[in-house]
RNA sequence: GGCUGGGUGGCAGAGUGGUCAUGCAGCGGACUGCAACUCCGCGUACGCCGGUUCGAUUCCGACCCCAGCCUCCA
C-alpha cells in the first residue's frame, strides 16, 4: 500500500488525492517552450518539475503517456526569422534541437511524445471546425474568433468573472471581434509568413488552439494532469481548456491543473523581454549541469524561486556531501534501474507524494547519507547507500559516479596524470615526514582548483571551483 | 484596482497547536603531522496587532509588506 499522491490543483485551489481516470494509466500534457531563441533556466523549471512528477508516477503506474509540445510557429519565431536572414524552420529547427540538448543536460527524461504544431495543423483545423460548427467559434476577414460568452464556464481556471476579464481586455480591440474577449483560433498569413489552406483561406493557427488540438490527439479528450508555468494560467489554459471542453462536450479539459511559480532574477521575474535571464547553455558551460537541476528542486515548485550565484553554491555544497557520502561507501552501482526497484526511500516518496515537496525530499536524502556516514555495519551502509541511489533516480540527481562528480569529468581543464604525480610525490614527502614539502605541494594543487583529502585508503582529490 | 500565492534563524527552505526540519555559513570538540572529509555538540527563527486556547510560528480577524497574473511569457 503505497502513499497517496497530492497534487494542488489550480482548478480548485485545493489540494487532493491524485486518481488516474483509467487505472494503471496517466495522461499528462505540459506546455513545452516556443523555439525561436535559445531557453533560459527559468524554463527549465517545469520541464524538471514534471519531470519528477513522471519519475514519481511511473514508480506505481505502468503506463505513463507525457506529452510536451514544441511550439515551432509563432509570430515570434518569424520575427526571428527575419531579423537573421534565415528560413524559419531552420530556425525553429535549430532552437528545438539545443531545447533538447538543454534537458538532456539536465537529465530530464524525454517525454513520451513531444509533438510539433508543424506536424498538426490538420487536426488544428479539425478542431476549429467542430468549434464553429458547434456554435463556439466564428469566421471573420479570414480570421476565427472562439466566442467566449458560448462557454458559461470561462474563467473557471483562473477563478476570473467576465467583468474581470474585460477590464483586462481594452488593447487592440479589433473590428472583426464580436466581443472584446474573444480570442483568435486562427489568423490568416501574408505570402512571405509561414501558412496553411484552410476553408477560412491560407493562415495559421492562433496560440492556444494548438495545444488543445495536440493534447487531444495524443491523449484522448480528457486528461489527468495538464501542467506548465503559472503565468500560463491566463489566458493560455483558461483558452485552452475553454476550446476543448467546447468542441469536445466534456465537462473537463484535465482533472488536474498544475502550475509552477517563476524564477526570479533581481527583484522580478526572469524574462526575456526583461532581459534579466541566465541562459541554460551559458550555465552548463560554467557548472555541472545537475547543480542546476539541484537547484531548481530545492524550492517547492509553486512558490518563486530566486535565482542568484548564492543559489547555485549552495547546491554545489549540498550535492557534495551527498556525492561524499556515496564516495566512503563501497558499491559498484553508480545508478538504478526504476523498473528493477521496489524498495523506495519512504521519506523521500512521501515528501514527493504530497504535491512534490521536493526540498522535503532533499532533507530526506540529506537525512539518509547522514545515516550512511554514522553506520558502522557495511551491510546496512550499504543498503542505505541503494536507498541514497533509488531517491536519486526519483529526484533526477546523482545520475553518474562520485569520482565524476569530485573531480568533473568532462571538463576542459583536468589533467588528471598530473595531479596523480602531485599526489605521489606529496605522499613520498609526507612518507619523510617533509611536511612543509607535503603542505607545498598540497597548496600547489588548491592554487590549480584541486582540494586534497587523506583517507586510510589514501588520497583523493576533488575539484573546488569550476573553470571560469 | 481585480484575481492568485506568500512573509520562518546570517542565507536558502520544509513543517507543526505544546519534543527534531534539512543544507550552506558560523562557533566549540573528536579525528588528522597540519588540513580536507567525516563524526559529536551549540544558536531562545517564525512580518505587525488583536482574538480563540491551559498553550499559537501553526487556527480566526484586521493591518503592513512582497511576488505572479489581468498584455507576449515556463
Amino acid at each position: 500500500m503505497s502513499i497517496d499522491i497530492k497534487l494542488h490543483n489550480t482548478a480548485t485551489g485545493r489540494k487532493e488525492i491524485f486518481q488516474p481516470l483509467h487505472p494503471g494509466r496517466v495522461t499528462m500534457y505540459v506546455c513545452g517552450p516556443t523555439v525561436y531563441n535559445y531557453v533560459h533556466i527559468g524554463n527549465a523549471r517545469p520541464s524538471v518539475v514534471f519531470d519528477v512528477l513522471t519519475r514519481l508516477l511511473r514508480t506505481r503506474y505502468a503506463d505513463v503517456i507525457y506529452a510536451q509540445n514544441i511550439t515551432d510557429v509563432d509570430d515570434k519565431i518569424n520575427r526571428q526569422a527575419l531579423e537573421n536572414g534565415e528560413p524559419i524552420a531552420a530556425l525553429a529547427d535549430r532552437y528545438t534541437r539545443t531545447f533538447e540538448e538543454d534537458m538532456k543536460a539536465l537529465w530530464v527524461l524525454p517525454p513520451t511524445v513531444a509533438p510539433r504544431v508543424t506536424h498538426h495543423i490538420a487536426e488544428i483545423i479539425e478542431l476549429i471546425q467542430t468549434l464553429i460548427t458547434k456554435g463556439h467559434a466564428y469566421a471573420a476577414e479570414g480570421h476565427v474568433l472562439f466566442s467566449v460568452t458560448s462557454d458559461p464556464a470561462y474563467g473557471h481556471l483562473s477563478r476570473r468573472s467576465l467583468d474581470d476579464i474585460l477590464a483586462g481586455a481594452r488593447v487592440d480591440i479589433a473590428p472583426y471581434k464580436r466581443d472584446p474577449k474573444d480570442f483568435v483560433l486562427w489568423k490568416p498569413s501574408t505570402p512571405e509568413l509561414p501558412g496553411w489552406d484552410s476553408p477560412w483561406g491560407r493562415g495559421r493557427p492562433g496560440w492556444h488552439i494548438e495545444c488543445s488540438a495536440m493534447c487531444l490527439t495524443h491523449l484522448g479528450p480528457q486528461i489527468d494532469i495538464h501542467g506548465g508555468g503559472s503565468d500560463l494560467v491566463f489566458p493560455h489554459h483558461e483558452n485552452e481548456s475553454a476550446q476543448s471542453r467546447c468542441a469536445l462536450g466534456t465537462q473537463r479539459m484535465a482533472n488536474f491543473w498544475l502550475h509552477n511559480g517563476m524564477l526570479t532574477l533581481g527583484q522580478e521575474k526572469m524574462s526575456k523581454s526583461v532581459g534579466n535571464i541566465e541562459r541554460i547553455i551559458d550555465l552548463r558551460r560554467r557548472h555541472p549541469p545537475e547543480l542546476l537541476r539541484y537547484a531548481l528542486l530545492s524550492g517547492q515548485y509553486r512558490s518563486p524561486l530566486a535565482w542568484s550565484p548564492d543559489l547555485i553554491a549552495q547546491a554545489k555544497a549540498s550535492l557534495n556531501r551527498l556525492y561524499q557520502a556515496l564516495r566512503d561507501v563501497e558499491g559498484d552501482d553508480t545508478s538504478i534501474d526504476y523498473e528493477q526497484t521496489t524498495q523506495w526511500p519512504e521519506d523521500v516518496v512521501s515528501a514527493l507524494a504530497d504535491d512534490l515537496n521536493t526540498p522535503g525530499a532533499l532533507a530526506a536524502m540529506h537525512a539518509i547519507a547522514s545515516a550512511m556516514n554514522r553506520a558502522d555495519d557495511p551491510t546496512q551502509a550499504r543498503q542505505l547507500r541503494a536507498s541514497l541511489l533509488a531517491g536519486g533516480w526519483l529526484l533526477g540527481l546523482l545520475g553518474q559516479s562520485p569520482e565524476d562528480w569530485f573531480k568533473g569529468v568532462g571538463s576542459e581543464t583536468l589533467d588528471a596524470t598530473a595531479i596523480d604525480a602531485l599526489i605521489e610525490a606529496r605522499y613520498e614527502a609526507r612518507r619523510q615526514k617533509n611536511f612543509q614539502r607535503a603542505d607545498e605541494i598540497r597548496q600547489e594543487l588548491l592554487n590549480m582548483g584541486i582540494e586534497l583529502e587523506d583517507s586510510r585508503d589514501g588520497t583523493r582529490w576533488r575539484r573546488v571551483s569550476s573553470p571560469g
